[in-house]
RNA sequence: GCACCCGUAGCUCAGUGGAUAGAGCGUUCGCCUCCGGAGCGAAAGGUCACAGGUUCGAGUCCUGUCGGGUGCGCCA
């Protein structure tokens, strides 16, 4: 192509005048642009409707960059062959300065870029999003506080706070929730065998949630003898009870800081706690049934199996079940967990209000913590236009029926707002996990070992590095999270300690160490003076190219994880990239000499492969951000 | 019994109805006198569980079958 310089305009016909890109301050909507040319070309051609127009990069071995099978759609409906409707197509179409060659190729109408434009494009910034209307409420951790975390809560949290960060970076209102059931049973028996046992203060090195948690797995051992189970049955009951009335609030309120200290090493942070008791001390859960009571769905019979109790029925909203009864308030009068449940929901979206908030903490990142609290003032929490619940598969039918809930209450439109992320169960070197049987690998052991073996792959790899602790900690967590994150939700996956703890291949620090091995680059190009060099776009080859197209994609990868809440679309988009530059890196020529150098490159490329690092980082860090993941600059 | 999820290379997994189905691990063979080898290149490896159907076009949508997981309590 004719050699011009880096400030080459590249208008669009329709335009009035034509700005040279280096003046646009984000990156252009490629693909949005193609698309708005075809249906232009559509319209000159006579048509008034069409199907979705779709405009995808060409697979890596066709010509093009950007392709249409559009006229493949059409093909029925004009009657014609698809070559000759893409041949018309490329008759009528009106493209911008930048599509080098428009071409006809079987039924598809394909597009070469400008090279210069595209690897330009690539290095500006991405526009911000839009801002959506409407809060979203979302809930995940919720873990019951009564002994450490294991793997399976590991997945919950890893999925809920990255999908948090990703529904934020598109634009949403995110409030985080962690629910904390302080009322519930394994709560009481945790705090029961303290008792039960004489244990009154933990060892020093013992982190007090582990130390709670040995207690838990003891009793459910003592139980194992029928005599000892009578007592502790009584024991827990009595614990239950003081629970309720919220006369152990302080001992919840010490395992639970301990958990959140496995929470704030992960990486999540929430916006605020909400305590089961306060659902039910501020009179949520009596308003709520008292709303449900007016429904028609919603009785208490004085005969048959639900005598006395109250029960909503809900085959209306759920078909297909045997018994569509479900018991809200029970025949002793105490109230369901699914009961408790339905007024958290009412509260999120709404149609409750009442909690109070204290300041509870400071999360490392500084951002304060609130927590539901009898002592608190009105803050505004809840009252979401949409919500997430992050819960296990296996609880699915349990929010089908909290969601039905809503459909009993009348308010369908608010039921459609509820979005379960279910995720498939965690097992451990292929078997169930247990917490009541201590088969579980709890999230600190799992975080402490990662750190462990990074640290001695940084001993053997780099053994000058300037602060190997912090970056042990940032890969090993890194790694552990993104082997949480790498597989779709509803996918079962086996916890095996050699495969999440791997760091090669498919995992977190593959991409970390994309990111460091770059700003390596960069860190050279400053001593020697040339990090601000002017590129010049018109040299770029198709090494470039490649890369730059990797990272057009970042914007549409997160609007896909966002729209199908789907981080892992995001985690299989940053292995791409690291890897486009991976290969970028270590490309050689026929002969086998690197073709690809920055720092040796001729003046205008070196400025042109400056920009793309620059470029490659940026997205790295933040689409590692998304995950929750550091992007440490030294290996 | 009914309902939901899954089935893609030896293993673990990607794959908005669109072009010759892609990675990692493992196996085999190459690559540091270039900026980090936690890397790169190449080879081998596929009846996308099976059978029908819808469509110009199906790994992707629909129906059925088989296999695996899970759920259907006045438990939480």
């Amino acid at each position: 192509m004719v050699s011009r310089a880096h400030t080459t305009v590249w208008g669009s016909p329709g335009e009035s005048f034509c700005y040279p890109i280096s003046v646009l301050a984000s990156r252009p909507e490629i693909k949005s642009q193609l698309k708005a040319a075809i249906a232009q070309a559509l319209e000159a051609l006579g048509l008034q409707e069409w199907p979705e127009i779709i405009v995808q990069e060409t697979p890596p071995d066709k010509e093009g960059d950007y392709g249409t099978p559009v006229a493949m759609s059409l093909a029925r409906t004009l009657r014609k062959a698809p070559p000759q409707i893409a041949a018309d197509l490329l008759q009528n179409i009106q493209l911008p300065a930048w599509v080098r060659r428009p071409f006809v190729v079987g039924g598809y109408l394909n597009f070469e870029l400008e090279p210069a434009f595209l690897v330009q494009a690539a290095t500006l910034p991405i526009a911000p999003f839009p801002r959506a209307a409407g809060k979203v409420l979302l809930e995940h951790t919720s873990v019951n506080p009564n002994k450490e975390l294991h793997v399976g809560h590991l997945r919950n949290i890893c999925l809920g706070d990255s999908l948090a960060r990703i529904l934020r970076f598109v634009g949403r209102d995110v409030e985080v929730m962690n629910y904390i059931d302080d009322t519930g049973r394994q709560a009481a028996e945790s705090l029961y065998a303290l008792q039960y046992f004489g244990l009154t203060e933990a060892p020093a090195q013992t982190k007090y949630d582990h130390w709670v948690g040995e207690a838990y797995v003891r009793l459910h051992q003592a139980m194992e003898d029928p005599e000892q189970k009578a007592r502790i049955e009584q024991g827990v009951q009595s614990t239950l009870h003081r629970l309720e009335a919220g006369e152990l609030r302080d001992a919840v309120d010490k395992i639970l800081r301990a958990q959140l200290q496995t929470m704030y090493r992960l990486g999540a942070e929430y916006n605020a706690l909400v305590w089961e008791s306060d659902i039910v001390r501020e009179g949520l859960l009596g308003k709520a049934m008292k709303i449900l009571e007016g429904s028609p769905y919603v009785a208490r019979p004085t005969e048959g199996k639900y005598a006395g109790a109250l029960v909503m029925d809900t085959s209306a909203f759920i078909p297909g079940l045997e018994d569509p009864y479900l018991v809200l308030i029970r025949s002793n009068g105490t109230s369901t967990y699914t009961a408790k449940d339905i007024a958290l929901q009412f509260w999120k979206m709404g149609l409750l209000e009442g909690l109070r908030f204290v300041t509870y903490d400071t999360q490392p990142s500084g951002a304060p913590l609130y927590s539901t609290h009898p002592e608190g003032v009105p803050l505004p929490f809840g009252g979401a236009s949409e919500t997430i619940n992050v819960v296990d598969a296996r609880q699915s039918h349990a929010l089908r029926v909290v969601q039905a809930s809503l459909e009993v209450e009348g308010r369908p439109d608010l039921a459609e707002k509820c979005f379960h992320l279910a995720y498939e169960t965690v097992l451990l070197e292929g078997r169930q996990m247990s917490g009541r049987k201590g088969i579980v690998v709890s999230v600190d052991e799992v975080m402490d070992e990662a750190v462990k073996r990074v640290r001695s792959v940084i001993a053997e790899k780099n053994p000058d590095h300037p602060s190997p602790e912090e970056a042990a900690e940032q890969i090993g967590v890194g790694a552990v999270r993104f082997a949480m994150l790498k597989t779709e939700a509803k996918k079962q996956i086996d916890f095996r300690y050699d495969q999440a703890l791997s760091f090669e291949g498919d995992t977190g620090p593959y991409i970390q160490y994309a990111y460091a091995r770059a700003g390596s680059i960069l860190r050279k190009a400053e001593e020697q003076g040339v990090i601000q060099e002017a590129p010049d776009f018109t040299q770029a080859t198709p090494y470039e190219v490649a890369l730059a197209k990797s990272l057009l994609r970042f914007p549409e990868a997160v609007q896909d994880a966002a729209r199908n809440k789907a981080p892992h679309i995001v985690a299989q988009y940053l292995l791409e990239l690291a890897a486009a530059w991976s290969s970028f890196y270590n490309a050689k020529t026929p002969d086998g000499r690197p073709a690809t150098p920055v720092l040796t490159a001729p003046p205008g490329l070196r400025g042109v492969r400056l920009e793309l690092v620059k470029a490659l980082r940026q997205t790295l860090k933040q689409g590692l951000g998304l995950l929750g993941i550091a992007a440490p600059e030294v290996m």
